[in-house]
RNA sequence: GCCGGAGUGGCGGAAUUGGCAGACGCACCGGACUUAAAAUCCGGAGAUUCAUAAAAUCGUACCGGUUCGACCCCGGUCUCCGGUACCA
């Protein structure tokens, strides 16, 4: 074994090494199977720290698996249709295939640079026709079951993307890719009804090992509420105006209604009024308007009075309806009623418009709140009033018995709804998974035939960046023949939203080059469900929910085994870095990387300023943030790669940090994890050779108390790096007991007593349980240590329950619950042992001097509390 | 606003079932080695009182409660982070 730790030489041999072997093929079966999986990247050409961390922690649990017998999958592919590829084309002229596959090399190097153990024969990519072809296939079979459909509504358009959204690109009234101003346009598009499943994917979340924030998220964007349907007459008109409450309790208090400003209504009861033009003029306004200047009158909400009047089904009541701009037209039935006193909206908009505000709930005496002049909604529970029959009612009680009343009246009947909407697939765009779609004039739309697919993307197409979808510049694309009729067609010139290809890639894994299906049923049926999926937080909504639609639909359809993809999850947490910035051109802020400041710091190590390495110029201290190209803070792994090394970069990762917290990026902390390696290193090569004499090992007796402190601590280790990895995925606890293992075997050379075997053994269970973690490092000293097969070959570390147990224990013990001492006692003693224990010793009776004992609580194992006066 | 989650030394973080708070690491200080430095090995360290030691007191965002005993459970308050946003 090398004296130094030479970690470039090193980590290229074993890389080579395992490639040659193949050694992290899997087979279809045998064993426990364990399908293990980290999210597919976008591949941008670059590794950033997300990835590294994402892909760090499943490969310790890829590796730890496999030493305990399972037998592993863990796949990576490619999530290679989108933007960036397109956008080249148009900036560059190269075309999105060859841009995207330079870039997956680039990746794939990368990963193999890290050591991730990938099989990586299975490798898929979204944009490989042999994979989309099953995108495609998929697709259609929604269609055949009726669950993908045409319709034109008005969309999400991002004017500089230049495409429609789905709901879930849209934040915060914004594009999500590029932050532009999203507008309203009206367009045919492809959906896939995922409200068909809506009920479904909220009740299986219960089954799933989530953590609770995501299940929480993926329940609210579902949004299930129970209410019910009210019809309401509408005077002087032939039809009746259905409206959807949550409240129907409150139906005595309805003063106004109010009609989606898109309402089909809304022409036929305006129509040749005196109110037509003032409606006209109003419609018109909120056309113009793009969502977020829509949202950012949160506060000011705009209505029109219509002229018209609708008649409570429960009281008679005339009341007023209005136009408005707070009622959306797709939830519900696009319509409400108002019952401004226990409705936060109806509030706001009857005291802007002077309407009349009716309490029908009484929050009782106690409240403080005086209902017949209330200065707020109420929106809490309470007793009905002004509600005849039902007077006196706690209105909880009353929403089921005013609706089962309507439902015997027929007035309406009780409903659920679902925030969820049906999912918006068609983009504008040319870099995604052709619809394979045909329109005939005699068919209408009609699939392309299976054994069509795929549908490839043409070659002859121009990148202009603006318009329509590129496709239509082919020459050969769009014209084919009706699949059904044999005459004329036009294809589908859309392409879909690249979620469809992430929504069931983690089945293709499974059997990666079948050209028949699109996985066998035989491999599905192995190795589905994924037992551990990692990845990011980002992703609870979107990706997971989508993926989970699609495994429900194949499911349902005899094509997946399971119904559920992922058993459990782990949402690792973001990478944080410090953030330098002074003012630069326009005010807005230059950002500066830490790399290029020097920082100065108090006596306790805090950073108190900082100053430009460049020209010494002060900078602001900015705040912790997400490590971003646009705040200039991130790190590129690569150079750290160069610097350190995987293994210590990795390690480093790995440690700072539980996976699911947020990781703040550190170099000083990589310089720490450096320097353990190099610990690591030396003491396993002392160990190896047994040469330094300073032990005096073949002197020492067997048994001695030496040898007992290292077998204890190197079982303990054992123990607790299990329990971490294999139960709790806490790898920075893990990491650091097998510190506490490392100084031990340090405090062990310094004072000697210890047999050079024993060394060697501790030594050899030091590197397979740090394997995981580092794997090119440990198997260089795996082999230095004798061994042939590597690391992950060799069966995970068991420990020797007899080593942990000592004849005596330490005691603390307490005086009213404040430590006051320890003692020695004899191990495993009970409460009553203790406390006995506790009443010989003499060190105990002074601590008790004067005082009176009350009682005396033994906990064993750990202290005696005694409760004294 | 609503829904989640989190607040522990100078810093990242431990404390797994209500039982010795601060493991492990970073930064810092000291010692050994060295002509010297780096590296390495060993050691120190929550705060306050005290010249030091011994010792005591305080200490897990804040206020209160339950308990022999609370970072942990309960009630209230504050702050931060994430999600969501007129969903009737």
């Amino acid at each position: 074994m090398k004296e130094r730790y030479e970690f470039s030489e090193i980590e290229t041999k074993w890389q080579r090494r395992w490639d040659d072997e193949g050694l992290f093929k899997t087979e279809d079966a045998g064993g426990d199977k364990f399908y293990l999986l980290e999210m597919f990247p976008y591949p941008s050409g670059k590794l950033h720290m997300g990835h590294v961390r994402n892909y760090s922690i499943g490969d310790v649990a890829a590796r730890y698996l496999r030493m305990t017998g399972k037998n592993v999958l863990h796949p990576m592919g490619w999530d290679a249709f989108g933007l960036p590829a397109e956008n080249a084309a148009i900036k560059h002229g190269i075309h999105p295939d060859i841009w995207t596959r330079e870039h997956i090399e680039a990746m794939r190097a990368q990963l193999k640079t890290l050591g991730i153990s990938y099989d990586w024969d299975r490798e898929v990519s979204a944009c490989d026709p042999g994979f989309y072809k099953w995108t495609q296939w998929i697709f259609v079979q929604f269609f055949k079951h009726g669950l993908a459909y045409k319709k034109k509504n008005p969309v999400n358009w991002c004017p500089s993307c230049e495409t429609v959204l789905a709901n879930e690109q849209v934040v915060e009234g914004n594009c999500e890719r590029c932050g532009t101003a999203v507008v309203k346009k009206s367009l045919e598009q492809w959906y896939l009804a995922i409200t068909e499943y809506a009920q479904r994917l909220l009740d299986d979340l219960d089954g799933l090992h989530w953590p609770q924030n995501v299940k929480t998220m993926q329940q609210n964007w579902i949004g299930r509420s129970t209410g019910a349907d009210v019809d309401f007459a509408i005077e002087g008109f032939g039809e009746k105006l259905r409206i959807f409450t949550t409240r129907p309790d409150t139906l005595f208090g309805v003063t106004y209604m109010v009609l989606a400003p898109e309402h089909p209504f809304v022409a036929p009861l305006t129509e040749g009024t005196e109110y037509e033009g003032d409606v006209a003029k109003f419609l018109e306004k909120l056309q113009f308007m793009s969502d977020i200047d829509r949202t950012s009158e949160t506060l000011d909400k705009t209505g029109l009075f219509i002229g018209r009047y609708a008649i409570n089904p429960l009281n008679g009541k005339r009341v007023p309806i209005f136009i408005a701009d707070y009622v959306l037209m797709d939830y519900g039935t696009g319509a409400i009623m108002a019952v401004p006193a226990h409705d936060v909206r109806d509030f706001e908009f009857a005291v802007k418009y002077g309407l009349d505000i009716v309490p029908v709930i009484d929050p009782g005496p106690d409240s403080g709140i005086d209902i017949t002049n209330l200065d707020a909604a109420f929106v809490a529970d309470g007793k009905m009033i002004n509600s005849g029959r039902f007077d006196g009612m706690d209105s909880r009680e009353g929403i089921e018995a005013v609706t089962a009343y309507i439902e015997e009246q027929g007035y309406g009947v009780g409903s659920i709804n679902f925030r969820l909407r049906d999912w918006l697939i068609s983009r504008q765009r040319y870099w995604g998974t052709p619809i394979p779609m045909i329109y005939c004039e005699a068919c209408g739309w009609v699939a392309e035939k299976e054994e069509n697919l795929p549908v490839v993307l043409p070659t002859d197409v121009v990148f202009k960046g603006k318009g329509e979808s590129p496709l239509t510049t082919s020459a050969t694309f769009r014209n084919t023949e009706c699949p059904v009729c044999g005459g004329p067609g036009e294809r589908e010139i859309d392409t879909m939203d690249t979620f469809l290809d992430s929504s069931w890639y983690f089945m293709r894994y499974t059997d990666a080059h079948n050209d028949e299906c699109f996985a066998g049923a035989d491999k599905l049926k192995h190795w589905m469900p994924i037992d551990q999926y990692i990845g990011g937080v980002e992703h609870a909504i979107l990706h997971l929910l989508y993926a989970r639609f699609f495994t429900k639909f194949l499911y349902d359809k005899g094509y997946s085994p399971v119904d559920e993809p992922f058993t459990r999850l782990l949402t690792q947490g973001m990478v944080l870095a410090e953030t330098f910035y002074r003012d630069g051109e326009g005010g807005r802020p230059q950002w500066y990387n830490f790399s290029e400041v020097d920082l100065s710091r108090d006596e306790q190590g805090r950073i108190v300023s900082a100053v430009l390495k460049e020209d010494g110029q002060p900078v602001t201290i900015g705040k912790v943030e997400k490590m971003a190209k646009s705040k200039n803070n991130g790190v590129d792994p690569e150079e750290l790669i160069g610097k350190y090394g995987a293994d210590t970069l990795r390690l480093f990762v790995l440690f700072a940090s539980p996976p699911e917290k947020e990781l703040e990026w550190s170099e000083a902390g990589l310089e720490g994890s450096y320097r353990f390696i190099n610990r690591v290193w030396r003491i396993v090569r002392w160990a190896a050779e047994g040469t330094d004499g300073q032990q005096g090992a073949q002197h020492s007796a067997l048994d001695s108390d030496a040898e007992k402190e290292l077998l204890y601590a190197m079982n303990a280790t054992i123990k607790k790096t299990t329990a971490d990895i294999g139960t709790r995925y806490n790898f920075n606890t893990a990491i650091s007991s097998i510190m506490e293992f490392v100084n031990a075997m340090y405090k062990v050379r310094e004072g000697g007593g210890v047999r050079s075997e024993l060394m060697r053994e501790a030594a050899e269970k030091l590197v397979l349980l740090l394997s995981p973690f580092v794997p090119h490092v440990c198997a260089e000293m795996w082999e230095a240590l004798g061994n042939v097969q590597s690391p992950l070959l060799e069966a995970w570390p068991v420990y020797d329950e007899t080593a942990l147990v000592s004849e005596t224990e330490d005691i603390a013990v307490q005086v009213n619950g404040k430590l006051r001492g320890k003692i020695v006692v004899a191990s495993g003693l009970d409460a009553q042992g203790l406390a006995d224990a506790a009443a010989a010793s003499d060190e105990v009776r002074a601590m008790t001097e004067g005082l009176t004992v009350v009682k005396v609580i033994g906990v064993p194992g750990r202290l005696v509390n005694i409760v004294a006066k």
